[in-house]
Formats: structure tokens, sequence, C-alpha cells
DNA sequence: TCAATTTTGTTGCAAATGCAACAAAAAGTT
DNA sequence: AACTTTTTGTTGCATTTGCAACAAAATTGA
């Protein structure tokens, strides 16, 4: 998924002084590693240089959600979240690289109104417009009423954006029922459903829509 | 819900040139009138300068999911949308002002660089860190297993923004099911139990935690 | 104010779902 | 290669859920 860079458009030279300016820190993180918890309140937001992430709640129960799935150039942040009583968390999902900025260098102008903090915003503008699209996505997603109807408006959006009805899943069946908010078994039991009634072909993470 | 509104610290005279300058339109939406119907690509984004509405989908059972709900500030478009097949609309649920104005007019800062503009854009990435936060909260509650857990967590929502026990829904029990996606009548069943296990009192719309 | 429409509250029932549990397969580690 | 851990595929069963249908209550609108 094309991700548009903050730093789409401003020179190496113009970023590196941003970042000196705004105190940005960058900080590697390894596979499983928690790259954050969303407990007081900061303004803190990450961005995802390299690597992939995930945002995690597990409840009460003891049931995990994957909230969003984060890969390069996304962003994250408390200032994205709810007033949440939940535990919150990001994990790296492999080596990731973050930079950690204050959200609030990136949305207030700085005084010296340098011509490329412009430029970051009008950037930071389209992520977060591509951010909602995704979100959208999934709402849609799960507020489908049944596992058979989830998985299908999940294999529809994958099928579209790979321009083809073959598509392979990003993570496992298990990320998957996550992602969907069904249970695990219940959702293998619904693809062997559709697989037997003709409407998909599956193998192993390939699924190929038939209908 | 303290919304910003985009021209947020700009002058009315700004706002006029802007409009002008933008080909921004207003027009008046009577209750229950289709705003826009999500069908090709467009790039016109809507602002709600006045009233309230829903944007809304059909898919091919009948079912009608309330994708968003809309107020004042809020901005809406198909650029926030994904490629879909499904039967998008926006209703005004009251009568409704809306500002329709070219995406790519408030992204791309216009060569005159007015300096209102990156005003606007820094009013914009603030709008849309509010959609994303309501996004998420949305997402975080249909990704729960149960009706019932959907409902307390909704319940829990309402409760931190009215810093209150007790709250009204700001819509009808019909409208809720069809935002918690899931059935009406075992949405209803479900609240009866939570009353009789004691979890919440009801009063019409007016509902109390009692844990 | 009266009629029409929408919402609410309920129920029975069939179907879908979550849960628990387990073995086989696959992937990751040392 | 041997071992450990995770994922996958499956099943039985109790529970939850959606669906259909209907009457009562509330709301809307003429």
């Amino acid at each position: 998924m094309s991700h548009i860079s903050i730093f789409k458009n401003i020179t190496e030279d113009e970023i590196n002084k941003m970042l000196k300016c705004f105190e940005a820190k960058a900080r590697v993180f390894k596979k499983d590693a928690t790259i954050m918890t969303y407990l007081g309140s900061t303004s803190t937001v990450g961005i995802i240089t390299k690597g992939k992430a995930e945002l995690i709640r597990i409840d009460y129960n003891g049931n995990r959600t994957i909230l969003e799935t984060l890969e390069e150039n996304d962003i994250f942040g408390e200032v994205f979240s709810n007033y949440n009583v939940n535990e919150l968390s990001i994990k790296a999902t492999e080596e990731t690289t973050v930079l950690f900025i204050d959200y609030y260098h990136i949305t207030k102008r700085c005084k010296k109104a340098c011509p490329y903090h412009s430029k970051l915003v009008e950037n930071t503008l389209n992520i977060l417009s591509q951010k909602i699209v995704t979100n959208n996505e999934r709402i849609e997603i799960l507020a489908k009423r049944s596992t058979r109807d989830k998985l299908l408006a999940y294999f529809e959006i994958m099928s579209m954006k790979n321009i083809s009805k073959t598509f392979t899943l990003p993570f496992t069946f298990t990320d998957l029922a996550d992602y969907l908010g069904v249970d695990r078994s219940a959702m293998q039991r619904e693809i062997r459903n559709l697989k037997e009634e003709g409407f998909i072909k599956t193998n192993n993470k390939k699924i190929t829509l038939t209908y």
C-alpha cells in the first residue's frame, strides 16, 4: 500500500534541520518488542520509518484485538486514540525503526514559518486521509453481521487492492480472526464452507475468489 | 463533541475570499434528503456547517449500516472512502447546510501562498485527527466479540464523554443496533439482560451504569 | 387532533458463533 | 537435526445471535 512519507518532497538537508528543531528521536525495536504503551497522555507520535507494527488491545478477558496494523510511514500515538481504560500497546512484528516526534511540532507552525513545514503539514494531511480510508474499510468489514460476510468483504477489498481475484493474506489466519473480530475456529469453519460451496479456492495463505 | 471548524482562527473576510477562490458552494438540505451518493470518483468534499447527517450503506441484503454519523464541522467525501461496490450515501437527519469544496483546494497550497491557507490546512489536520479518534472508538466497539461487550464498550465511552454514569443515547435504538452492527431485537434482548443482571438502569433513552 | 409511520419491546426458532480441547503441520530456535 | 513454539484444521456442545413476525407505544405530519 503506497503510503506517503511525511517527508515527501522535502530535501534530506531540510529534513535533518527539522528533526533537530523538533527534537525528534529515532529508535530501533527488535521483533516482538513493545514500542509504546498508551497509559498517561502524551502528545508524542511515532512514525514508522522501517518495519511493521501492530496496535493491540488486551481486554479483561484476555482477548487480543489488533486495532491497527502499521507499516512504513504510518503514524501512531495517543493523540489518535480515545481516553481509554484498556491496555493498548504498539508491538513491533519485525525489526522496526520508529521516529518519535511531539505532535504539536507538526501541527503548530513554528515561528520561523519555514516553507518546508507547510509541506510537512500537507504530507501529514495525506497520511491521515489515508488512515481514515483504511479505518473506514475496517469499519465496513466489522459492521457486517456474519463471519461469512466479514470474510467476503475482506476478500473483496484484498482482491481490489491486488487488482486480481487471487491474493495472499498479509498475516496469519489467527491474526485475520483478530482483525475481523471473530473466533478463529468459527472463522476457519466458515472458510471451509466457502470453499465447499465454491466461492473461494485456497492454497495456504493464497486465496482465489471464484465468483 | 467540540469539533474544530476548518475556519478556526481565520477572519470572516479571509474566509469569504477563500470560498470564492475555492469555488466553494453551500447548499441546504431538508431532513432525510440525500446529500451525496458515492458513485464515480470525485474529489469534492462536504463540510457540514449546520445540522446532522449520516453516511449509510445499504448492502445487497438490504441491511442498512450507519458507517458514520456526521455533525457540525465534520468533513466527508469519497476521498475518505474506499473504492467500493456498495451503495454509499450521505443523508441529512435534520435540516443541514453543507459546504462543498474540492479537496485539492485544501491540500494543495495555492500559488499565492496566502497565510490563511496554512491555517486552514492546520485546522483540517485537527479535524482529521479527531475523525481518526472517532473511527478508532468505533473499531474498538465493533471488534468486540459479543453484543453484550459491544453495548458495554459503547456505554463506557458515552459515560466518559459525559463525565457521568448517566447519559442519553444520541439516536434511536434502531440506529444504535446499526451502529453496533448487530440485530436490533437481539440487542434489545441483551439490554434487558443487562438491566435484569443489574449492570444498567434505563429510562427511555437515558442510561445509567450501575457498576 | 387524528391518521399514518416509525420505534420499541417481545417471542419462537433455526442457524451461526464462541469456547474448549486436541492432533497434525509448519515455522522458528539452538 | 532435534527441540520448542506457533499455527492450522477439526470437532462437540452450549450459548448467542439473526431473522421473522406482531402488538403496543411513541412520534410525526397533515
